[in-house]
DNA sequence: TACTTTCGTGTAATCGATTACATAACACGA
DNA sequence: TCGTGTTATGTAATCGATTACACGAAAGTA
């Protein structure tokens, strides 16, 4: 085990005091050019490394971010944890990693463990089920963390958000369909307490209203993410009166799911029955079959969260700036759905 | 911005001393039972908090721990990181996430910066030029904090590893396909500095031969890890005077690439071709020609990684265990080599 | 010469918790 | 009454770095 080199090692080499190689080593004007470069000099060859957490805890900054995801084993919580590092990594701060599984329960217990930490920031995607006005949130607004809010939201005030305008993907993809001929659309959804699952939905009935054609509730089913979850719900769907001819899935998985189903039962797409799903999951282009898809843009959501926090990181003044960044999804057409192109 | 209270502010008001206080709420067995409950009582309602910084800063224990990847967004290293979490997350340690993008610059860097925020155990998977010679690898060891391989490994003493039998997992996707009655098998492998590729690429080698099959140079062909990496390779194997009718592809989404290209070509899979990758992606399962590959249980890995480290913290003897965990390779037998079977 | 700046460095407090050592209070036996 | 333990708590150092304040020396000014 090598000696732990302190600014006391080599103040003591150099006959001064720490404060001086402490300020030599921080570029304090008041200090002799000489000095500083001799105490540079001793300090690189003493293998000097200025110990984080001493620092940390005299000016209560750890240089570490927290992200609190449901899980990160999902392409698309991992690509914006790549965002954030990426674009972090270069100011020094490190990105620590809590998963909640969709358990509020965790999601405090990360909160707080995060806080207790004396992490910079924190940013997030809600679990299914939080409940903003639970305590956690206020602990972390009291100690004046940022917070920053993404894909999954929240209205909290004070707290930013970095979120994709879900209404709009919802209803280019409905258009879409419509446009490629379908003219009984079905929806999955997923939880409508979450903001992006009500705005994809409210997209997509938009869309349909816009274009003369009718809602029905019945062509609404809620869904788990899942493939399971998609054959059980194009199953209901398929037993209506009138089936639909079109799926809109606020859900890749469950997309790919129904798909499956629908080959099950001969029904072909895109000839008989479209599908559209929504994350643009990497297999989504991978089938031969491709599944259109609408895009999050991930990375880009990442990069964005962090650079809001950078933003708001050193403000001390009360004045909270709430800033709500909505990016375009991007609608990526593939064979599940493309009558006319391919 | 709430106060923040610390055992200060606790004992000022229970007329008591801070040395006391910390006592107290550390079970130590010296302190009065009525004290303690006081303490106890009083730090709950003032809302108190330990400061981790203040204790990582006399114990010289974070209670955070590094894991560096060349890139997060990839289900299978997620995949270990999600079981590394959740494996440590019960004993208190928090996950530090680093990305390499395979450049050994960053991994150097990433190993100084985590050992400087002094993590108490390092977990990481190796670029695919990473000098095990680097003196960033003795750093870590004269800190002696633990470092942990997992996956991609390189012989360095006093270090641990988890990884999964690459050599098997090789093996086995090999025989298999000559069980299936291909005769002429190619592979795909990649950079041959890594233990895993070679370990794989000898285990294709080695089913050739214990099945009286001649191994074949020009079949073996470096593919980088991609979609098109592995069309291009195709290319080549068919192009041969004796094209192969199988191919063994270290990486899934080279195999991906294969298989697109020979339904281009109108080859027929598996009647005419048989293909199996590595690593279970999702996609593999989720195609309609679903592909044959190795699973390499990444959930398990990051678990695994995670409990040989905790084996290591805190034995503070100098003798360094140095445990190589190997884990069993899975092959998942679909359709893409299954002609038998489906 | 005497007085004021300026410069460079030292002194000591601080961040918050832990802990070796010291000590006060009390009980007990002789 | 004295000596010896025992128990509970206080005192102060420590982890390593930063920084307000103090101070001596050198330089500038009248």
């Amino acid at each position: 085990m090598s000696e732990k080199i302190t600014i006391y090692d080599i103040a003591k080499k150099l006959n001064i005091t720490a404060a001086t190689v402490s300020r030599a080593l921080n570029n304090n004007p008041k200090i002799k050019e000489s000095t500083r470069e001799l105490v540079i000099k001793t300090a690189a060859s003493m293998n000097y490394k200025q110990n984080k957490l001493a620092l940390a805890l005299k000016s209560g900054r750890s240089n570490n971010i927290g992200v609190i995801v449901p899980r990160i084993d999902s392409n698309f919580f991992a690509s914006v944890i790549r965002g954030i590092e990426e674009e972090l990594h270069p100011h020094g701060y490190q990105v620590i990693i809590c998963q909640t599984h969709e358990s509020p329960k965790r999601e405090n217990e990360n909160l707080y463990t995060l806080i207790d930490a004396q992490v910079d920031g924190i940013m997030m995607s809600v679990t299914d089920v939080t409940d903003e006005n639970d305590g956690a949130f206020h602990y972390v607004l009291e100690k004046n963390v940022p917070l920053i809010f993404f894909d999954r939201s929240k209205h909290i005030d004070g707290v930013s958000s970095v979120t994709i305008n879900d209404f709009k993907g919802g209803y280019v993809a409905t258009k879409h369909l419509i446009n490629e001929g379908c003219r009984a659309i079905a929806h999955f959804s997923g939880d409508q307490s979450l903001e992006i699952f009500k705005n994809r939905f409210l997209g997509y009935k938009q869309a349909l209203l816009d274009n003369g054609m009718t809602f029905k509730e019945e062509y609404v089913i809620h869904t788990k993410s899942s493939v399971d979850a998609g054959k059980e719900a194009i199953d209901v769907l398929l037993a209506l009166e009138t089936p639909p001819d079109a799926l809109f899935s606020a859900s890749d998985f469950a997309a790919l799911g129904a798909i499956q189903e629908l080959k099950e039962r001969n029904i072909s797409i895109p000839k008989e029955f479209c599908v559209a799903g929504f994350s643009n999951e990497p297999f989504t282009k991978f089938m031969e079959l491709s599944i259109t898809s609408v895009d999050q843009s991930p990375l880009e959501m990442g990069k964005m969260s962090a650079r809001v926090f950078l933003e708001q990181v050193d403000k001390t003044e009360t004045i909270k700036i709430e800033k709500k960044v909505v990016l375009a999804p991007e609608l990526h057409i593939r064979k599940s759905s493309s009558r006319t192109n391919f």
